[in-house]
DNA sequence: GTCTATAGGCCGATAGAC
DNA sequence: GTCTATCGGCCTATAGAC
């Protein structure tokens, strides 16, 4: 791990320190000499490489969102029902009291403010709702849920619950309130559905 | 609205100042000078009330945390079913892009770093919590609910859903996303209790 | 109570030498 | 590519006059 930081090109080592303080402090709270200091880059070397902050936010936080996707993929993406596939998702190895590295931009002002910053945020999150959206209709086509449901409104609420279980884990500092969230809603979702996929995935 | 805000007092006019800072730009983003300009009060007069930048959130921190608290209370401890109850909640009145301005504090490093400031923070997301778990303990004693359902794990759904339901939508820029996460979680939580509750209620 | 003055340091960036 | 120097301005206070 820190030995390919060391060996990487100073444009990677900046945009790798970016992505941790735009992930810890947001756009607002991180400044160009912060950046500099934990990748090791002087000022006129950063400014070289990148025309400045909002540059190179915006190549660190494209390459998170994509991470994003890719994560979501490969788990959305495996064996299994609907639901197998939604728990996986929801029970996911994180980092829980350290938040969504790209949820989080959405607090900052001035990420909001810039079409250009917004733009792979809003992207990640909306690919994120529409493949769950995707594996809820193919869970609605093998008949693992109740009729009545809507495919696009469960993926916002699975998203949203991560989400909001994010604010609830630091807000008490504690990943508790996290695991009882995605608990509750995989209580509201499940347990006839995981029994009527079984059958077809085990 | 204006009128009130203009015969308050210098500290009164600070606080609330620093409120709407503290809602858009969080703790990080707001610096003492914008507080003093948006509430037509000098630097002196404003050092001359609060000790600095901390104090005056906390005392902004407090006042937002405890409106919190009442406006959840005005909803929860109405009249109507769990169900009803739970769902006035959700859907509620509320400037959605502007996001929760509570849980946006929970994305502040500093705000997380320091414990006084977390604390009225993490006081009322777990009362507003508690308070949802009471009454989905009152709907399952009544049998709205499915027998199934942990309390405090609904409830941590519930508030969940909502919290990110507001980085949703902020990152979209329209409510859209919140209201479909809102509905999809009524959908999970509903049918069935709202038509068991009914007779009772209505 | 409110004002102005002052402080040392960081902010985000630019310029130009090496 | 990377360095140092320099910029005007804001950051968060503190000091002391009025």
């Amino acid at each position: 791990m820190y030995s390919a930081v060391m060996s990487m090109s100073t444009p990677e080592r900046l945009i790798e320190a970016t992505r941790e303080l735009l992930w810890e402090r947001g756009y607002v709270g991180t400044s160009p000499k912060a950046v500099q200091q934990a990748a090791g880059a002087g000022q006129g070397s950063m400014y070289h490489h990148f025309a400045g902050k909002q540059e190179l936010a915006l190549a660190a936080i494209r390459r998170t969102a994509d991470e994003l996707g890719a994560a979501a993929e490969t788990v959305l993406g495996g064996e299994g029902s609907a639901y197998a596939r939604i728990e996986a998702y929801l029970l996911r190895e994180r980092d829980v009291l350290r938040g969504c590295p790209v949820g989080r931009l959405t607090m900052d002002p001035e990420v909001i403010a810039d079409p250009a910053l917004r733009a792979p945020v809003d992207e990640a999150l909306g690919l994120l709702r529409a493949r769950l959206a995707g594996v809820v209709q193919e869970g609605l086509d093998r008949g693992e849920f109740s009729g009545a449901l809507d495919p696009e409104e469960i993926a916002a609420t699975v998203v949203a619950t991560v989400q909001g279980g994010y604010v609830l884990a630091r807000a008490t500092g504690s990943r508790a309130p996290f695991d009882s969230a995605v608990r509750g809603l995989l209580a509201l979702l499940g347990p006839r559905a995981a029994v009527a996929a079984t059958p077809t995935a085990l």
